[in-house]
DNA sequence: GTGGTCTAGACCACA
DNA sequence: GTGGTCTAGACCACG
């Protein structure tokens, strides 16, 4: 697990380690059941604030992604976050259309967009263990 | 023009506003060299405060979209913002990543995400008169 | 005379238009005691509000390089304005310093700034009649 | 860090204040890494209200002079600004031309130009401990 | 404690 | 009537 931080983009911190931590999963390199470092532990690797790295995990456990145990630390939820629904897809339309608006406007056609889109894709299909 | 606003949403009011812009420009309910609404006066019409909108405004002036004059207001700048660079391509990819990471874990295929694109391209493309 | 106004500038019309006909006169274009255009010509001319050319030609005045006679309309006045005085180059001083210094914050070598001087002060040296 | 404003002045708050620190870094006072004072803390000390403030902030950082960190405040940027390219030679001709134009017309030589260019330099170049 | 956002209201310059 | 500037004061997110 490599986690890249840039402290100073205008990104939060915890919304960065949450996104690094959603793509080490969408990608395999953690697995369902997988554990993940300690709040502590993480923390300290990465050199950020405790309570940082504990809103990430919190964030993730709530959607579904992480379950938290007192004892044995954050664990890949097996099961998975809920599956996409209607509701989601809405959300996500209105998160993806004003990006697909400046794009055009940038003169990218939908061509361009979708070898954008096809490449991150196939960055989460490589397998990759380490 | 029909600027819809979520004021319990977590992004910001002048980041909307300049959504709603952009995808009124991308659409081509806006032309370029169009007027747009003074300062007062859509902010009078939304509801919100004149320097909410006028950072909106600016904005989109600073990343070329439009054009303020002290008197005659805004219009839609002729030229259009800077074309989409390599540089530009690389921040819209790490934007994009971990929505796809999210959307992909929500067990949506690159076949359902193609759609939705494909879905917003179309409500771009759509000709709209008023 | 050739007035060259930029519409889209923050720089108030009736400031480039003093700009335009200080240049002028610098450049010889415009000599000691030559009659101006009228305030209603030159407005039509260049199209603009006849307040803005009043504005500028009154300024010109009062700065002293401009006579402005109620019936013979405004010349070049034969004496000129106010020689640089300490006071004056204090203004001046306070008003190159931020320029420069973002100058050289750009890594602007003095050489470099130099060059571009000499080339103004060429602009100007170039007699040029029309 | 000594800034001194003129409240009286027609020149902006902020643009005098973006003056005073960008001459500050190109003095060398102000040091690549260099730590600002807080926008709440600069403007009690000044006396202006913290929006002036923070309105030069955010332009220098657009222009690439500082960087701005949400908790640690604003810091002198470690790479600086763009390189003074083609473009911004030009617009610093069309700046310096009407300047230059009045200087020769209040009958200063290109000598006594010169030699004001020159001490403004100087005063760069001192070397200021504090 | 830091900047980010939003509101409210004032005065000014420009054309 | 338009945007530009400035002030004042509030609440929030971040770490």
């Amino acid at each position: 697990m490599f986690i890249q931080l840039k402290f100073d983009s205008d990104i939060p911190i915890y919304e960065q380690l949450k996104n690094e931590l959603l793509f080490g999963i969408a990608k395999g390199q953690l697995k369902p059941g997988d554990r993940l470092p300690s709040v502590r532990q993480l923390a300290s690797d990465i050199g950020i604030n405790l309570h940082t790295v504990n809103k990430a995990y919190k964030q993730l456990e709530e959607e579904g992604f992480l379950r938290i145990h007192r004892q044995q630390g954050a664990i890949v939820s097996p099961d998975g976050p809920k599956k996409a629904d209607h509701q989601y897809k809405e959300t996500l339309k209105e998160l993806l259309r004003p990006i697909i608006a400046e794009a055009t406007l940038r003169q990218m056609s939908k061509k361009d967009f979708d070898q954008l889109i096809q490449s991150i894709f196939e960055e989460l299909g490589g397998i990759d263990y380490e």
